[in-house]
DNA sequence: CATAATACGTTCTAACTAGAACTAAATTAA
DNA sequence: TTAATTTAGTTCTAGTTAGAACGTATTATG
């Protein structure tokens, strides 16, 4: 091992996620929801509704953990689940009219909450941010699968 | 609400952090561990010990958290708890021999594994990700403080 | 067409997670 | 010194998590 130079950068994804995930988990949660659950109805909310796979695509969440996820927005009567007509093995996932107010009503107070954390960022600090961000997880990808090709 | 200019960056905040995440998850499942398992060992490492509460505060595992993956690790006697002689309330935490003996086997082998990914990172862009990602954090810890605060 | 391979969603398991309520110990204040 | 507050770690609850095994439906291949 030449020298351990990317720590101090890998160590710093770590917290600054943790405290994103914190500071928008909390505000969530005075919602009535968990961070996964106003994933799902952000990314239903202005859609028609979409299959569990796009869902899974587009939220990060994996299949066996969206199952309960949307169970239990599904208890709440916030989604519901409709066979697909072209395809037997998918289902469609569906904001309820419930789910629609419960959208239009959090989803803007979500973002409010975290504009307040980027008063300070100039439109070159959230361009350099996010061209450094790509370029780490291009490298992970890469990293992944060149893993996968050995394996 | 002005413009959600920020949201691109904060996407690639959490996509880097997920593809971070799961490389190095993946490794360390080969290895026997969890994320939260390895993350105690290798803080513990070449140290003689520390309390519950260094522990949290240094991996950022909650107290709640903690308690079950020690638990689960001295199930499998790679550490032990032992009471502070100082403080009646507290525990120490320590490596035991095997313990020891995975750290000396296992952490520099995963700081390699991670290395892998860095292949294309000059020190000035680690350096710059490093700030961009200390702009995040130190944004969002000062906005949860203002949220605190008003509460 | 028949069979093999793949894909979609569910179920199961083991573990992590935060937060809240709790016990016991230590510290601070009256 | 007693009483009030704070702190350390545990327990409990509800939820998320990945991965693997599974059943059913679809698609590709011979």
């Amino acid at each position: 091992m030449s020298q351990i130079i990317f720590m101090p950068a890998m160590y710093e994804l770590v917290r600054a996620y943790q405290a994103f995930e914190s500071y928008s988990a909390a505000h969530i949660r005075t919602l009535g929801l968990t961070s996964s659950q106003f994933d799902i109805v952000a990314t239903l909310g202005n859609t028609s509704g979409m299959s569990f796979k796009d869902l899974g695509e587009k939220t990060l969440i994996t299949k066996g953990t969206l199952t309960g996820v949307v169970d239990r927005l599904e208890a709440k009567a916030l989604v519901r689940r409709v066979a697909s007509a072209s395809d037997g093995r998918s289902q469609m996932v569906q904001l309820t009219k419930a789910g629609e107010a419960l959208f239009a009503r959090v989803f803007p107070a979500h973002l409010c909450h975290l504009e307040q954390a980027f008063s300070g960022f100039s439109q070159k600090d959230l361009d350099s941010t996010k061209a450094a961000l790509q370029q780490l997880r291009a490298a992970f990808s890469a990293a992944s699968i060149n893993h996968e090709e050995a394996a």
